[in-house]
DNA sequence: TCGACTGTATTAGTATAACTAATACAGTCT
DNA sequence: AGACTGTATTAGTTATACTAATACAGTCGA
């Protein structure tokens, strides 16, 4: 699993690895059981504090993506989120509607976004998805 | 054209409130020629410094949405982004491959994510879209 | 022409968040 | 038992967001 850092983004490089290792498991670079670099390892590779790399891990267990264990690891638990379905439902309405509110600034049409959009989701590897609890 | 801010987000006070006034564009809630409120005006309603209003409202003229006019008031240029068309359809694709990828994290499907961008897509006034510079 | 608005600019300050550095402890695995 | 792993804590720096205050310059309508 490869994670990079964007040094132009304005977002946090905790988030920035969070969000990496989210994208490895969904495109199917990397799958349940998988073990994450270490903190020390990632810190090195991407010449960054160790601290930085806590906080990204622990941001991703409280989301349910890793489980970490003391002394041997941290681990792709393949869940996704455990908020209720609810919650989940609001933040994907939340999502899109960002996304096509940008995509409308930009001066795509409708079809220019879905088509946009299905190539994303082609990436995803939804055979493997493990849905998220009920 | 109504402004509000969500005082649970993490993001910037200013970045709202660019994100609403180009959400009143797409949606046709404001269009081409609308005067925004007055610096001041804003400031007073939504109870914050009037400088971080003029911030939200340079991140809107450098992104082409309004052009401000000293002593006349801030106005809504209806032009999309001004960004080259590459660097346009660069952002779309990152754009939509966090959302999918986020979307995939919250467990839900393919056609889910399509049905869920139709949804917004169906709020945004295509009709008095304007293009972005070609 | 003047008053009440408008935007613009600047200086100074506070608070928070992100990141760093260093150190040390406890668990795992080979 | 050694080399790794995660975990915790304290302390510091830097950057960002926001605030407060003040003053200047432009616009517009009466």
């Amino acid at each position: 699993m490869q994670i990079h850092l964007d040094p132009r983004s304005a977002e946090p490089i905790f988030e920035q690895i969070a969000y990496a290792v989210k994208s490895a498991l969904a495109t199917g670079a990397a799958a349940e059981g998988d073990r994450l670099p270490s903190v020390r390892e990632l810190a090195r590779e991407l010449a960054i504090n160790p601290n930085t790399v806590v906080r990204a891990y622990e941001a991703l267990e409280r989301e349910g993506v890793v489980v970490r264990r003391q002394g041997a690891g941290c681990f792709l638990t393949g869940r996704g989120s455990e908020l209720a379905a609810a919650g989940r439902r609001r933040q994907l309405q939340e999502l899109l509607r960002r996304a096509a509110t940008e995509a409308f600034h930009l001066g795509f049409s409708a079809d220019d976004v879905r088509r946009a959009l299905d190539q994303s989701l082609e990436r995803l590897d939804f055979d493997r998805q493990r849905k998220a609890t009920p």
